[in-house]
RNA sequence: GGGUCGGUAGCUCAAUGGUAGAGCAGUGCCCUUUUAAGGCAUUGGCUGUGGGUUCGAAUCCCACCCGACCCA
């Protein structure tokens, strides 16, 4: 029997077992009753999860779904039909399904589609629910669900078969329903503030705005060689050159290096710039937005994270205003006395302290390391880094009383840097001396076009980027980037 | 790339050298207001792959594959 199945089958489905041979026998036993097993449009009255809130004792209503649970008793029968808004209850009689209906009932499995006519009514149980006048089965499932209590577990099968965490995972749903509100609001917030929403080149012949590997690709036609962005900003400054004040763009980013808890090679970046600002503004802006988000969509300033026991591990507060940091400040009140040594006794302290510096060719470098381990790491309420080393950073402008730093915001919290946010650097002479010193001297990985479009004027400037998926880990609590990422990079089967 | 842990039924997990199990899902029967419905019966396994040790290996050893976590 199963090896027969397995031919049949065989050029339809990945995996043919006993459980998907019996479902296909009852696929083919609906049509030679002369029922359509994958059925057409069928008039809702909602999703369940509106046709919940609006139930009334009484009401008629249609409601289509996935079946996820079957309670069978005897001549009655009790149907959860779900969908991404919620669970409905369906109750059926063989009376009323008839003896046709009833064959039809047999043949119907946890997993399946099904569209229900009925009234909506309340069991003495106090459960809401739809007694079914008319039942039509929408789709056959010809694979079984995960287990209904423990959900799908296995991390690899999660992200690979995202749909089968999305049916039977309440948590991955949520996730990703507050990660669309999050930038549905960000859309939003900018919107209001009369910031245009702009589209720019993904594919460059100079990638530009960060320092990262970027992803190669051909255009035949042209027999040009292509990168996919690492960063809009280029662009977008350009814009500004062409007389655009306020703009911003929320895409994809991609960048060709490791994958890890934090890195996915394409992730989304938020970036905004704004005529006639500065980073100061920027921050406020920032602040605005986020503080804005999270009180729309995670219900206030407080964001807790929980582990799977349910304990709760971090806290965030996003109370206003939030701090502000000189960089300089913070690593020495992290490191006492780190700037009274000499470069030669940071690398000393700095190994002291368990950091590895190996790749450290720069004393700034060193102390960025401290940073990061010292002060990055260990920061989980909003703080906005200022005063950075201007080493750090070749697109913003130079603080005008002190020549070393530059006026930036590096806005920390989570553990992590956030978004960072500059006054951009307008000066064209200027920003070609700090683009070839960043290049190490290659020509090609300069802009020029960029450049060009910087002589011939572009205003004064705030800019600032966001990273989307870090933003949303931060807000929902997720310990992994591939957990706010429908369809997270994964090696091939 | 390095370290740690893991891979057993469709799914969630047991089984510490002696016949590979449970729950869910499935199949059959009973049951007309159930909530992880219940009761009785029952199907389903190349224990990731390949070697080795042993009378005997899911279990111990080696190599490899795949994955998770941490580190670089």
């Amino acid at each position: 029997m199963k090896a027969r199945w397995a031919a049949f089958c065989g050029a339809f489905m990945n995996e043919v077992t006993s459980l998907t041979a019996v479902r296909m026998e009852k696929r083919a036993a609906l049509e030679a009753a002369g029922r359509q097993p994958y059925g057409a449009a069928f008039a809702v009255t909602g999703d369940v999860g509106e046709v919940r809130a609006q139930f009334a004792d009484g009401v008629k209503v249609a409601v289509a779904g996935r079946v996820t649970a079957r309670r069978d008793m005897g001549k009655s029968h009790f149907l959860d039909v779900s969908d991404h808004s919620g669970r409905m209850q369906v109750y059926l009689q063989d009376k009323t399904l008839g003896a046709e209906g009833v064959e039809i009932y047999e043949k119907l499995d946890i997993g399946d589609f099904i569209g229900v006519e009925g009234e909506c009514f309340t069991t003495k149980t106090g459960e809401p629910s739809v007694r079914a006048s008319r039942f039509v089965m929408l789709s056959k499932a010809l694979h079984p669900l995960p287990e209904k209590w423990h959900g799908l577990q296995d991390v690899e099968a999660r992200h690979r078969q995202r749909y089968l965490d999305l049916i039977s995972n309440d948590r991955a749903r949520e996730i990703f329903r507050q990660r669309f509100a999050i930038v549905r609001e960000i859309r939003r917030f900018f919107e209001e503030r009369g910031f245009l929403e702009v589209e720019t080149p993904m594919m460059q012949t100079v990638a530009g705005g960060a320092a990262a590997t970027p992803f190669q690709t051909r255009h035949h036609a042209l027999g040009l060689d292509l990168f996919l962005r690492i960063a809009p900003e280029l662009y977008l400054k350009r814009l500004l050159v062409g007389g655009f004040t306020k703009v911003f763009e929320l895409n994809r980013n991609f960048r060709n290096e490791g994958i890890s808890r934090r890195h996915n090679p394409e992730f989304t970046m938020l970036e905004a710039y704004w005529a006639y600002a500065d980073f100061e503004m920027m921050a406020e802006l920032v602040e605005d937005m986020i503080c804005r988000v999270a009180e729309r969509v995670c219900g206030g300033l407080r964001i807790e994270h929980w582990d799977a026991e349910g304990n709760v591990t971090r806290v965030i507060d996003l109370s206003r205003p939030w701090r502000r940091a000189r960089y300089r400040d913070l690593v020495e009140s992290a490191e006492p006395g780190w700037f009274v040594r000499d470069a030669e006794g940071r690398r000393a302290r700095a190994l002291e302290l368990g950091l590895d510096i190996s790749n450290c060719t720069e004393d700034y470098e060193v102390t960025q390391h401290v940073f990061e381990k010292l002060v990055e790491e260990k920061s989980v309420n909003p703080v906005f880094v200022t005063h950075c080393p201007k080493e750090l950073i070749p697109l913003a402008k130079t603080n005008p009383e002190d020549p070393s730093v530059i006026d930036v915001f590096e806005l920390v919290m989570n553990g992590q840097e956030i978004a960072p946010g500059y006054s951009e650097l307008n000066d064209p002479v200027v920003q070609r001396e700090r683009l070839l010193a960043q290049s190490g001297g290659e020509q090609q990985k300069i802009d020029e076009e960029f450049l060009q479009a910087l002589e011939y004027g572009m205003p004064p400037a705030g800019g600032m980027g966001i990273g989307i998926d870090r933003l949303v880990m931060l807000l929902t609590g997720a310990d992994s980037i591939r957990e706010v990422i429908l369809f997270p990079h994964l090696k091939p089967r």
